[in-house]
DNA sequence: GCTCCACCGGAATAAAAGGGAA
DNA sequence: TTCCCTTTTATTCCGGTGGAGC
């Protein structure tokens, strides 16, 4: 009987030398090619120094175009170099995924600087309140400037409104840094609020195969051993990831797990054909996780769009519901709910909308195609 | 008992474009 | 040919219900 089951496994050895920093979490010294757009952030809260509560900005950009980790790059940068002046500013960071209302928010931000709040039970109001109270702290003499990034706003203003903003505009020593998907978001706001909302864009690009490499080999650095990689692994990551709108996140992930399958493989270097599997692996695990996370029932209409496109039928909205129904065998829910399991649907990526009109006498309809692989959908609904 | 909020569905309204009138 | 009409469904608006934390 061999000792403890971890230690043979840790001899194993492997290719990584700090893993973490592959990480799209990972917050490196160096954002390479984002020089300019922190620079136009910092630039934008310089006020803050002086005591103005500086504008509210908002940054636009694809997944992966180095949003958040530009702005947390500024908030540290900020945070350092305000640490001995006298004068207080609090940045906070949220992301709206976790946090997806006004009550939310506001709760969090006194949470965050040190007020409790029940998560329920208190009125919207009562919360707004206690929040005011808690930036009428006095420090130096002066009230604390806060800063609020506000990550992947889009998802909390569709969800709940534009509340939030209402209420962070309407206080005047809080300034938004918000982090948007999106260049439309804006459409979501009322123009009650967008007047008092007067924010800085700034544009994050798509990252060119080039600059993609250049992210990769500073991580890889951080990441591997000398010579692990063979020569053609990151511009294949990167000619991959630049493929999939520049998202560097992505070819972080590709990276990563071509380490994870060179380790399975037990082999010293990381080879090319690596890249390529992974590329695979990537895909099954993002469907796969997905929709083990996906409600019961917008599993069925995922499982009703997988059977017609199986049958090979043009999969419209009237005779998608007819399938679900016929899958869900009575416990169903309306066409009004399936509507917004379409959209949803279709915003993780997974399916693809496309409405058109047949003319007169015949009406509108939605023509809805799956825009991953039958086969690794299969899995994933089945083995569940 | 109060509030928030996720989930739900009915009803009203908007939209697209082929068909038919002019 | 042009332009408006029709039809059917997409989409929006809005209010109800019930569970959960307090």
């Amino acid at each position: 009987m061999p000792a403890n089951i971890f230690e043979g496994l840790e001899k194993k050895g492997s290719v990584f030398k700090d893993k973490q920093s592959l990480d799209h979490r990972f917050l490196p010294d160096n954002l390479p090619h984002r020089r300019e757009q922190i620079e136009a952030i910092a630039t934008y809260w310089l006020d803050a120094l002086k005591h103005i509560t500086p504008s509210d900005v908002t940054i636009f950009g694809k997944t992966g175009t180095g949003k958040t980790a530009a702005a947390k790059f500024a908030m540290n940068q900020l945070q350092d170099f305000a640490a001995d002046k006298e004068v207080k500013i609090r940045t906070e960071y949220i992301r709206c995924t976790d946090y997806t209302t006004e009550y939310q928010v506001i709760a969090r931000l006194c949470q965050l600087m040190g007020r409790d709040v029940p998560y329920r039970g208190w009125t919207k109001g009562e919360v707004i309140n206690a929040f005011r109270d808690v930036l009428k702290t006095q420090v130096y003499g002066k009230r604390i400037i806060l800063i609020v990034i506000l990550d992947e706003i889009d998802i909390l203003l569709k969800n709940d409104g534009d509340g939030i903003l209402y209420t962070l505009t309407r206080t005047d020593n809080v300034s938004i840094l918000s982090i948007s998907n999106y260049v439309d978001f804006k459409k979501f706001i009322k123009s009650r609020v967008l007047s008092s909302f007067r924010d800085r864009e700034i544009v994050f690009p798509p990252y060119g195969a080039q600059q993609l490499v250049d992210i990769l080999g500073e991580r890889s650095e951080l990441a591997f051993e000398d010579s692990i990689l063979e020569s053609d692994v990151i511009p294949l990551c990167a000619a991959m990831a630049a493929k999939e709108e520049g998202d560097a996140r992505y070819a972080l992930d590709l990276l990563r797990t071509s380490g994870e399958i060179a380790d399975e493989k037990e082999s010293k270097t990381i080879k090319g054909e690596m890249v390529r599997e992974a590329k695979d692996k990537i895909e099954h695990n993002k469907v796969t996780d997905l929709i083990s996370t996906l409600p019961t029932q917008q599993q069925r209409v995922l499982e009703s769009i997988l059977k017609l496109t199986i049958e090979k039928e043009e999969i419209i909205s009237g005779k998608l519901y007819d399938t679900y129904k016929e899958l869900a065998k009575g416990d169903t829910v309306s066409y009004r709910r399936i509507f917004d399991f379409i959209n949803e649907l279709e915003m993780l990526g997974i399916i693809s909308t496309n409405t058109i009109s047949r003319g007169r006498g015949k009406g509108r309809t939605n023509i809805i195609t799956l825009q991953c692989d039958k086969g690794i959908l299969e899995d994933a609904l089945y083995s569940v």
